[in-house]
DNA sequence: CGCTTAATGCAACAGGGATCGCGTTAATAT
DNA sequence: ATATTAACGCGATCCCTGTTGCATTAAGCG
């Protein structure tokens, strides 16, 4: 699943440079924004040479699934006693993390290798993760609440974070409960949802908004009649 | 909004070469499956040089965003007499165009342009869309129906379809129905979603399905534990 | 400490994407 | 029909991504 397989000798100069190479990729998401990353890049700013970073990790989604994987993704689901306190925390995080310059990078490297000629980019972390959150199901499941499935949990929480995310801008906390909200809805049919937040016709929600979703993100101005 | 701007000689040469370039265009998506699209490949299925493609064009998505316009999105949307009728042709009518390698591939090229370098990529059509699918809404609206907010038909239908067609494979008509009715429950607040096409865990899911999401695609065989 | 060899640095090179200058063709206007 | 010039074809060329062979460094091990 990880990226650098279990190296022979993974030691002093190995792991520097690993650590090094890390942080540049890091340091660089994080001041050129969403520029696009090359290798080139990562190897002058870390002071590493180009063919190791080839040698090692390949490409740049592989590198970036080892920094998410090893460095990101360290922090355990949360387990806050109600499936509802659960999922709101994990969508905020979640939603967080896609919003920053290397989540949505790495989703976007990932995801764009994944349908691209045969050599299938494992999906890494998402497998991972897949796990957790059943475990996450199971544990509420277990305490007597009615949990949806995993597919409705992924379409109507998920999906549309990382959506948003991807194309648009990061959701905030407020949209992310929204999302939880409408999942437990459906789970446990209560009245309809309520409507408040949401623009009444795609032209208001359009402009008001910035960009086609309804984000609060700066988005250089593009109105229609 | 169109990646060829109003050309001075559009008559008769340009035009056949216009003609010839998107007819490769689309044989190629055809053939090769969802293969990478090279300018390269173009150039040699259609007769026409490299140098005149990259003039005409610029680029890879400019080309694919003025295939997609010009050609595949014509078809007026549906008026069924109901919202749901309305929404399910129109949603299984996306499902199809963004499964086939021609969606798949012009989503995934625009998302490769949207957060890259400034050259903000149009969203072009998408915007079109959204104002036609409003009228749908409004139609319904009028009649006396309840309708769902666009942000609710985006995020519950619309989001998830592109989703699963990008990166995994196409939704079938059976799973867009689905959708439609998670939507129209929302709005109308019924009982809860029954949950019978869905798996039970997300291993499950996983290993079934194929691939991350429960849909009906051959994957190379990917299990996990 | 000394030996083995994995891992890195270095430079040269292949391959492809994209651009440019220039000659040629043909669309449009008169 | 003729002139004008937009648009195309062609080849050379640049630049960037990624690879490979070989020397050098240092990790692991006795």
């Amino acid at each position: 699943m990880n990226a650098t397989p279990p190296a022979k000798r993974p030691g002093g100069r190995s792991a520097r440079i690993r650590d090094d190479v890390h942080e540049a990729v890091l340091d660089l998401l994080h001041s050129d924004g969403w520029g696009e990353i090359t290798i080139a890049m990562i190897a002058e700013h870390s002071g590493v040479h180009q063919a190791t970073i080839y040698r090692r990790w390949g490409s740049v989604p592989g590198l970036l699934d080892d920094v998410v994987t090893s460095r990101l993704l360290t922090t355990p689901m949360p387990d806050t006693g109600t499936l509802r306190g659960d999922l709101e925390t994990f969508a905020a995080r979640v939603a967080e993390s896609v919003g920053s310059p290397v989540g949505s990078m790495y989703l976007r490297a990932t995801l764009l290798a994944s349908k691209n000629a045969g050599e299938a980019h494992e999906y890494g972390f998402l497998v991972d993760r897949g796990l957790e959150i059943q475990a996450m199901l199971d544990r509420a499941e277990k305490r007597g609440e009615r949990v949806p499935r995993f597919l409705q949990l992924f379409e109507i929480v998920l999906i549309p974070i990382y959506f948003h995310g991807m194309f648009f801008a990061a959701v905030g906390p407020d949209h992310t409960k929204t999302l939880v909200d409408r999942l437990i809805r459906i789970v446990e049919g209560v009245e309809p949802e309520p409507m408040d937040g949401y623009s009444r016709t795609f032209a208001e929600h359009f402009n008001a908004g910035n960009g086609y979703l309804g984000s609060d993100k700066d988005q250089s101005s593009r109105k229609m009649s």
